[in-house]
DNA sequence: TGAAAATATATGACTTGACAAATATTGTTT
DNA sequence: AAACAATATTTGTCAAGTCATATATTTTCA
């Protein structure tokens, strides 16, 4: 198990766990963002167009149910991803109170354009980490996030609201 | 309609990594904020006070090398530490341009009553991990970053500048 | 030497996210 | 039905980070 790694490092000795998970979002969200700049979309909005387009959350608190922000940032990037034309916000007539959002003609187009590159980006890390490794890493990552109660999110009502007013 | 919830993933299906990774260093961050609120400090500024204490860096270029922050960022945070006390800066005398940063004595009192803090927000996540898992864990994450051209930081150098001006 | 490049720090403008509070609407309770 | 609680979304305010730029100082080397 040669643990080479002598004493190798003048980094903060205690807290290693949140120095190097955060060291590597970091990295993971810089590289994401020079990925997606070109097509004009950030990290945080392509997360959001993402979960849309697969149906998984068609609503503000369905978004922050399974997005790792809050919600009033997610209303701010929904500002800005309608404003591009990609996404559309719907009053239910059902309920009032929530809003639909849909992607737009634009936004269906654009979704899969972007995952190529978020692909490239995951791939610039994964490579050279062996497929078990890989499954190996999310795993640890679930149960420390389950561990901290931090739901790993079994995201059991993929809550997807139908009704919406006329235009 | 017990949407049982096979497929376990109401989660943006591209891009796991980064959902994973960023679910779980914002979760740490929450956490630890949490835990140091009463300290008075927050996790930016304490990733400072610690590599500090531990003098792994003593300038903001130093500090900027090791913590995943860039150094416009550092310098903020180190005004406040200033403020609250904790820090003092000096400008080289060897070097007009460059500014040691060392700590005061409350702020060489204050660390070691942080750590334990840290360390109780860690074990939060860490307990129910194995301990190989754990090193599993950090070792794939320096390879990723290492991957990415994101040198895992052997930090050889823990340049420590050591002529200062008086006053 | 002296001009140009490099380095260290700080500041300005802007983005994003967090938290709290406001608003609108629906549910519940009696 | 009226009052109160709960839910969905939005907005205000602030903290923290990024990038670009400014300033001061050293280094380099023509």
């Amino acid at each position: 198990m040669t643990i080479q790694q002598e004493n190798s490092s003048a980094i903060p000795s205690q807290g290693h766990l949140g120095y190097w998970v955060g060291s590597l979002a970091s990295a993971i969200h810089k590289g994401l963002g020079e990925e997606l700049a070109p097509m004009g979309v950030t990290p945080g909005q392509w997360v959001i167009l993402e979960a849309a387009f697969d149906g998984n959350a068609n609503t503000l608190t369905g978004l922050a149910r399974i997005i790792p922000v809050d919600a009033a940032a997610i209303s701010r990037q929904l500002d800005k991803l309608t404003d591009k034309g990609l996404v559309r916000r719907r009053r239910l007539r059902s309920d009032r109170r929530t809003v639909r959002i849909e992607l737009t003609e634009a936004g269906r187009d654009l979704v899969p354009k972007l995952a190529p590159r978020v692909q490239a980006n995951n791939l610039r890390f994964l490579s050279g980490v062996t497929a078990e490794e890989q499954s190996a890493f999310t795993e640890i990552i679930q149960k420390m996030l389950k561990n901290a109660g931090f739901a790993a999110e079994p995201a059991a009502a993929s809550q997807t609201s139908q009704e919406v007013t006329a235009g």
